[in-house]
DNA sequence: TTTATTTTATACCGAGTCGCATAATAAAAG
DNA sequence: CTTTTATTATGCGACTCGGTATAAAATAAA
């Protein structure tokens, strides 16, 4: 069901664009979470009834994955334009810790719409959870990849443990961030640990 | 309102023990979350009626603080019991996520009901918020006296860095049995980062 | 124009929600 | 015993929820 937007359909012509309303969706579930939007919620802030919002995207449950696929989108893009190439780890670190910062910190303390907000459905909603372990599989997989490349000396068991508590940090500053945590103490969280973690990979 | 169980009071007596009944509230929500536990969950799973769990303990937020407070009492209890005073920093960091690894994954995979459960709850709830802010400060403090006491020679910087390196692996931890990461690999995350926190105090 | 197709708008459903008002019950205090 | 006080039981009221059936509207194809 619903082409990707190019094709000349046959019938009555959409009045929305499909990608603003997925990132009206993602904002919307991104600020108040899962339980807590309602499909009226999602309706009024996008300007579609309902019904339209089943056609076009499926339930509630089928919004929210699309809107972690968004969420995730959005931060990759957020994060390649600003980590440069050949930082040192503790730089590298620094900068991608510090854009994190900023996008959690967007509007009223947000946090990570995974982290904080997927997390706490995943009990209840299987398909949640494995797209959640999966985002946390390939959070792993990307600060390892970032060590084979900026840290290529270390031995591969630093590279590893470093790549694991490069995640555990941000999943940590999400925390911290949607906690209310002061600013002051989260940027100086966030220098400790990137010294750190590169501490572990030039011994 | 309500004694603290001692007072004779006056009128007719409770059928019910108030602390069995609070471990049961505290493990329901553990177990669903917020959002998704109803009042009529609670009343079945304590075998109370809806207006004698308002009168013992107020409306469910309410229940919820309370429920964070218990979790977090039954964990610091089992924790004291299981690390010793006098382990390296690597084996008492071990010693620690083990047993909170055990903790979080009674059941099926609950994770934490503060960083999983009570994060999810913070923009609605400023007094969860507040709660959940409280406890991360509390867990940076509790590993910082903790490696004071253990790792005294390291300098004060490498402590405080540790001790907040130490309480994010604890966040990632929970996220990452609630997202059904294998056992196998979970056990791997607490080895390597138990090392790494480690390796930043004795250098 | 006529027909087929798709989207939008209205209205509704059944289930479930929290919280409370009221009445029945049980014990202590007088 | 009578009165007071506290707990339990029943039940409801007002609301929100996710989801859908149905009809109106708008465009392309025939």
């Amino acid at each position: 069901m619903s082409k990707a937007g190019q094709t000349r359909g046959r019938g009555r012509p959409r009045k929305f664009d499909e990608r603003a309303v997925r990132q009206t969706i993602m904002e919307t579930f991104w600020q108040k979470g899962y339980a807590a939007t309602s499909l009226d919620d999602l309706s009024k802030a996008t300007g579609l009834v309902r019904p339209s919002l089943y056609a076009a995207f499926g339930n509630k449950e089928e919004m929210f994955l699309r809107a972690m696929d968004d969420f995730v989108i959005r931060v990759q893009g957020d994060l390649n334009r600003q980590v440069p190439r050949d930082a040192s780890p503790e730089d590298a670190l620094r900068i991608i810790y510090t854009a994190m910062l900023e996008i959690y910190s967007r509007a009223q303390a947000r946090g990570c719409l995974v982290f904080s907000t997927a997390v706490a459905e995943a009990p209840a909603h299987p398909e949640i959870r494995s797209r959640l372990a999966q985002r946390l599989v390939q959070t792993d997989a990307q600060f390892r990849r970032l060590f084979d490349h900026i840290a290529p000396d270390a031995p591969e068991g630093a590279r590893q443990a470093a790549a694991e508590m490069a995640a555990a940090v941000l999943h940590s500053l999400g925390l911290r961030v949607r906690a209310g945590t002061e600013a002051d103490d989260v940027h100086g969280f966030i220098a400790n640990a990137a010294r750190s973690i590169a501490a572990g990979l030039t011994p």
